[in-house]
DNA sequence: ATAATTAAAATAGTAATACTATCTTTACAA
DNA sequence: TTGTAAAGATAGTATTACTATTTTAATTAT
């Protein structure tokens, strides 16, 4: 499905693109799974350089620093969502069910796919879960989507409010309810593996969070006329 | 209202109380004000004491790192909201209508309260806006949860819940729900300010965000029987 | 085939950050 | 007056977040 798609980011989002050379894909393979383990805290360039057997300097070529990796790798997984989100609603006739499924993809978007060669989702959807909201929780924020830096994110939110609005027109919170929706299925996830008692939601028998349910009972009561 | 209460925290939150002393309560006065407008990442310690005439040592025995101190401030901020729902409600015989309030004080926590000489509660809710989820978001969660930092939100969250449960004892999302409504406050507040476009929330005439009509649609909608 | 260009490695260095340690002064209490 | 604790003063360290320069290797253009 997935395998050997481009997925072309803004240019404001890296120095040089990383898609382009072998050096810069090893960058975006190696930081996914060292920012999974480590945690975008403890994540220096200097570990990664290491980890590459490559040098710092090397790695500031690419990206001016920690945080602009952090805000290219969140975007590359809404522009993955986008992509998954798509070839999996054009087959069906019925908004409601393309809704459905939507929300199954943003609750559950390591199943189901097939593997991508180049980047580890199951540890980029762990790193949305934990740092995706730090991607624009810095004062640096105005600048940044000046620069069309959240582009891909808020593309992707405008995309799901219009099938919302093609259920129910008059609907006029669309927007706030689909950025409500997909922070919400990220942060109760983190929830139900760390603060159990903020969320309902539960591992299922193969140790999966599933959070869709409760995100479809929330927008179709929310939206009903 | 608050003028003079005196919020007492977990004693994990800090090396010796800040509340006990004349520079513990000058440590949060002044962190409050430079969180709020250097940001999170760029406050140091260092910046800290030279802005109060003392010393990163000093600072030192009382946190023993500044994400401590945040999780301090935010853990304070739970203890306060409680207080303004508490004595808030307390006249009110309508379930609904004690639902709705505390909705309103958690969207709109800085209009109608009396000042606190201690904390600027204005900056601390904006810091809340963007920095608590930071509190929480770290590979240390689990080891501060443990030794009960969250506990005062967990708190919050559970007498909210409890409220639902009396509406709808059969809802089994109450939890969820809570945690979701209040953390979307604080979001849809930031995307009002940082990237509109995520949301419908408009400032009004007095420049404010007003979140709460949102929450109550969304909450009254997905309890309904 | 050679020269020109570019990428990346190697090395070095700096300012700031996040601490820790120690010693002195001050204050107040026993 | 002596003891104790808080806070100030000072110093120092390892790490972080970079920047700069030089060298080597690989590509591409002529």
């Amino acid at each position: 499905m997935s395998t050997g798609i481009k997925i072309h980011l803004n240019e404001h989002l890296f120095i040089r693109d990383p898609e382009d050379t072998g050096l810069g894909r090893d960058i975006i393979q190696t930081s996914v799974r060292m920012i999974d383990t480590l945690g975008f805290e403890q994540f220096t360039f200097k570990k990664l350089a290491h980890e590459m057997g490559s040098t710092e300097a090397s790695i500031y070529r690419y990206f001016t620093n920690k945080h602009k990796l952090l805000v290219y790798l969140i975007s590359w997984y809404w522009v993955w969502q986008e992509y998954q989100i798509e070839i999996n609603i054009k087959n069906i006739g019925d908004t409601k069910k393309q809704l459905l499924k939507v929300l199954d993809i943003i609750a559950n978007p390591t199943v189901d796919f097939t593997k991508n060669t180049q980047i580890d989702i199951e540890a980029l959807y762990r790193i949305v879960i934990s740092e995706a909201s730090k991607s624009y929780l810095t004062k640096e924020v105005d600048e940044l989507n000046k620069k069309g830096m959240y582009a891909d994110y808020k593309r992707l939110c405008k995309k799901i409010a219009d099938l919302i609005l093609l259920l129910n027109p008059d609907y006029i919170y669309a927007n706030a309810l689909v950025s409500m929706l997909i922070e919400t299925a990220n942060q109760q996830a983190f929830f139900a593996l760390h603060l159990p008692s903020l969320t309902n939601i539960k591992k299922n028998k193969d140790e999966k969070i599933d959070v869709s349910n409760f995100l479809s009972q929330i927008l179709f009561a929310a939206i009903k006329k």
